[in-house]
DNA sequence: TCATACCGGGACATTTTATGTCCAGTGATT
DNA sequence: AATCACTGGACATAAAATGTCCCGGTATGA
């Protein structure tokens, strides 16, 4: 195949053009959808007229439907953009970035999505899409997923789609609360993501701040262990990754913590783990669930991150995660390999 | 592959079209290099000025040099067509008909080239690079081949390229004198293929007609007998397959002769050799050289020829060459699975 | 050495296609 | 009922493709 798009990148390097910019539309449609045209041409950046020329096409094509709602793609369409997907990421360039990050941090796997979340939003939920299409390649029947919090796993949330194969999935948090915003909390997304994937869900519903002694009799407590016992059996574990600044100031962290974690130099944040540049963990907050310790043995760990603002933490974070996969943007990824 | 390339279809329908269009164009361009514009045009049955419009295109891609004496493909671009080979006979229906014909008279492997050699000339030419490449293929290192004579190997003659990995081939005349023009002879296709392909030669020199006590005194002779060997132990045959009633004629023929062979109901002719449609001899031309039952114990036997109008003797023909390779034309290939 | 035939490429009219611009009609939502 | 975002028709205009003509250069053969 990649002799067959090398010939044609010298052949017709033209209608290649063409074709991206269609996939491209299509893409984004099926992104936004429903969505008209004047929103849609602004986003892409390209003129309402000619997107109108290529909308008209694709939906002669019956790639998409188009009502008084906007438009959005058909079943056909969808079974294109799949089956396109992997030749578009060659012809862009986005496949061979791929191969680099992934020799340059040596871990198992990256897939890199067009874009920078840092600059459109819609990103995020393209990182989400590939997080999913990439939670079913690994998924056998019977999977415990845990999942953490942050926007980049709320935006997987929204993408999952109902498992077709009759594959039983329980999702659980990762972790107990770590101090975020309840959209963002670990919780809320496992509940939804189980919800759009028709699966089932447990929680972990633990407070925040914990004396000791009270963290300890929880634990005991029948509810919440069948939950830990779970959530330590995970097969697969699903996280984002920030910036450790970002993050300790997102979450209500007490400010000599906050200054504890500038001074070791932290930059990564993964799972309430703050990591500096060696991928060297430097401080966690004390949470039940499961352990830097204990993902180092789950057989599949997907890290989603993504946005040029990233790249950082990003490569601090896999220095010590040879065994994830990486799921990120191009802007995430041009970054890292620019260092 | 066909899925990608019919996804590419509902997004740039006429996709497949430019791709022939401009494929066609560069293969014309090697077939016939150095060639201008309105010859090229002409033969290929578009505007001269669209042809322009490819012809710059393809400049600028570097697939093709350009200069006062005409256009000649770049080794880049022939490259390219060696990459884009498989796949646009894939598109065109030909590895179709290669499998069809190949199936239906039990062969070990058909080439089919675009064209029909009876309409236009240069299909010879391109049956004689197919016709080299599948040598290239399957020479090993010290290789003795044998030759016959005829149009169709003279264009093979042509297209004949020097080896590049260090082979040692040795080019033999195949059978003797078959009353042949001097151009068409097996001794001048042997040397001028030899010549191409920068490696040795030897040629039989014997006349047409002998009585048999000057024949059996030749055979005695070591300059001949020491190319006899040679042509006996060769490991490739390739030869050309004709008409019956058109071989006879063109070779000097006795009348009472071209009696038998017509009320034997003869259709097909190769290396001196006269068959009826079950593909059985029924006369032979008597001289030296390698006989038919030689020719079954050779490693590789090609058989080169083309055009609709031998379809029926190439059917004759393949009937008791199962062992064979057979490379042939558009023309010839329809014109077999048709009847 | 000269004539000739073929070569590429410049120039420009003409046709076809793509794009810009404006706006009418429609269905859903509030 | 009003509003809003959507599609789609219409038409001018810009751009690209194609047809047509011709020129100067160069290789080839007389």
């Amino acid at each position: 195949m990649q002799t067959l798009i090398d010939a044609q990148k010298k052949l017709l390097p033209d209608l290649l053009e063409i074709m991206q910019k269609r996939y491209q539309i299509l893409h984004h449609i099926r992104l936004m959808q429903p969505i008209g045209r004047r929103v849609l041409s602004t986003n892409l950046g390209i003129s309402e007229r000619v997107l109108r020329s290529e909308v008209q096409f694709l939906k002669e094509q019956n790639l998409i439907d188009i009502s008084s709602a906007g438009m959005s793609v058909t079943p056909e369409g969808s079974e294109l953009l799949k089956n396109l997907e992997d030749m578009m990421k060659e012809v862009s360039g986005l496949k061979d970035l791929e191969r680099k990050i992934k020799s340059l941090l040596d871990i198992k796997d990256v897939i890199v999505v067009a874009g920078d979340s840092d600059l459109s939003p819609w990103v995020k939920k393209e990182m989400g899409r590939a997080c999913v299409a990439c939670m079913k390649e690994r998924l056998t029947s019977q999977s415990i997923v845990a999942v953490t919090g942050g926007t980049t796993l709320a935006a997987v949330a929204e993408m999952m789609t109902p498992e077709l194969k009759q594959i039983d999935i329980l999702f659980v948090p990762a972790r107990g609360g770590l101090g975020e915003d309840v959209k963002n909390q670990a919780n809320t997304i496992c509940a939804r993501m189980a919800e759009k994937a028709m699966g089932n869900y447990r929680l972990l519903h633990v407070p925040d701040q914990l004396s000791d002694e009270a963290y300890q009799s929880m634990i005991e407590e029948p509810a919440i262990k069948e939950v830990l016992d779970l959530i330590r059996s995970s097969n697969m574990v699903i996280h984002g990754i920030g910036d450790a600044i970002t993050m300790a100031e997102r979450r209500k962290t007490a400010s000599e913590e906050i200054e504890k974690i500038k001074q070791r130099r932290a930059v990564a944040e993964a799972f309430g783990y703050y990591f500096n540049q060696e991928g060297e963990v430097v401080h966690k907050v004390k949470t039940m669930g499961i352990q830097l310790e204990d993902v180092k043995k789950v057989e599949h760990v997907i890290a989603v991150a993504g946005g040029a603002s990233k790249a950082k933490a990003i490569k601090a974070y896999m220095k010590q995660a040879h065994h994830s996969v990486l799921i990120t943007d191009e802007g995430a990824a041009r970054e890292l390999i620019r260092e």
